[in-house]
DNA sequence: TGTACATCAGTGAACGCGCGTTCACTGATGTAC
DNA sequence: TGTACATCAGTGAACGCGCGTTCACTGATGTAC
């Protein structure tokens, strides 16, 4: 057959479908959890037939874990953004605090699913987000080693550093997106919050001396 | 009616049931959350016939409020203890955080509630868990500034300490709760973390001088 | 103490509904020649 | 380029099941006299 230029392969139409089944299960599942959404709800948002749902995932527990997959991705980037723009920070709190906020306002939906789905979704989801933000708390432990920032501290005492910063960073997260109007407060006692906790890491040492 | 001494009282075998149903949704919430227990599983789980459901609470949403009650009866009988205990304390932390371990260990499934359905309970549950937990933290702010512990703070900052605090709290329960063979662990690291964080809390000034 | 009546926790049948999953299908898109 | 065939995203009917809620009921417990 004869592919007119500016026409849609099959491939593309499927891709299309699949980005919204991911968008409607998101959507659905920011009404209370993932595992209050059926999938009959997700075909009906789409506008497809419930069967159809099966062309793309294999079950409701496959399209969470691709859910949790992209979520974290959203998730990687902000890190990445913060961590890249470090250098030119007169104070790294002022100057990150921006950077969570707009990512956290381009992909609300994901950061709502992670901080939802964390402690309530579907026990295999829930297992994924547990070991990504086991992989993520490992990654800024190494960050934060390689920065010399905590010279003095263990290694150990670091990565309970690092799970204190993003247990912090997940709860803040979770604050912007449950109340989007008062962001600029929220961010303001962040702000507060983590300079308070901050200071007592520089001033804390790992041994009794 | 002559009433037998022992007999219970049609009032106690009601009140027994009711009982019975709160443990049964507590239960079964834990698979997941209570937007995914059904009023049926319930009534199954306590040996009862679905409609005898209606004679104790008047829909699964004032189930849910009943245990968002006592799940907060729990958490301030924990707060009361740490507080009571304190002037025992050589040192404030290593003191109160078996007695947190405690109360985790003998109310686990209302720490587990408060946890999950704060973020993924059906919205009015939701919403009864926040009023809670603002609540909590507007009593520990006035703990912490009738203490005089943190003479040199502003309110508002005492404020966001105390949810510092309260944040940590709940992520600790929450971990306690998860991981139960990893207590040990856990409050060890809770102990560090938390000094970390009070340290900053100590070091740190509501104005910069 | 005994009797007649009221209360009410729990029963059981029935309802209409949305669910996940199966199956055989359709027809547009894609490929081999 | 044209033809014959393969692929496969989406369809639509059907299934058995668990759901919340209604209703009239039963019979043990409780109360009034």
């Amino acid at each position: 057959m004869a592919t007119e230029p500016g026409a849609e392969s099959r491939a593309d139409r499927k891709e299309r479908t699949r980005r919204a089944i991911l968008d409607a299960a998101l959507a659905l599942a920011a009404d209370s959890s993932l595992v209050a959404v059926s999938l009959r709800q997700v075909a009906r948002q789409v506008g497809v037939v419930p069967t159809a749902f099966y062309r793309h995932f294999g079950s409701l527990e496959a399209l969470g874990l691709a859910l949790v997959d992209e979520s974290f991705r959203s998730l990687r980037s902000m890190l990445l953004d913060v961590w890249r723009h470090a250098p030119e920070y007169r104070d790294f709190i002022d100057g990150s605090l921006p950077i969570v906020a707009q990512h956290v306002r381009d992909d609300r939906a994901h950061y709502a699913f992670i901080a939802r789905e964390r402690v309530a979704g579907p026990p295999r989801v829930r297992q994924a987000i547990r070991h990504e933000i086991e992989l993520i708390t490992r990654e800024l432990s190494t960050d934060i080693a390689r920065s010399g920032a905590a010279g003095q501290y263990s290694s150990a005492d670091i990565r309970l550093l690092a799970d204190l910063v993003v247990s912090f960073v997940v709860t803040t997260a979770e604050r912007l997106v449950e109340d989007p109007a008062a962001e600029a407060r929220t961010l303001d006692e962040a702000r507060t919050q983590l300079r308070m906790l901050l200071v007592g890491a520089v001033n804390w040492r790992s041994r009794e001396d």
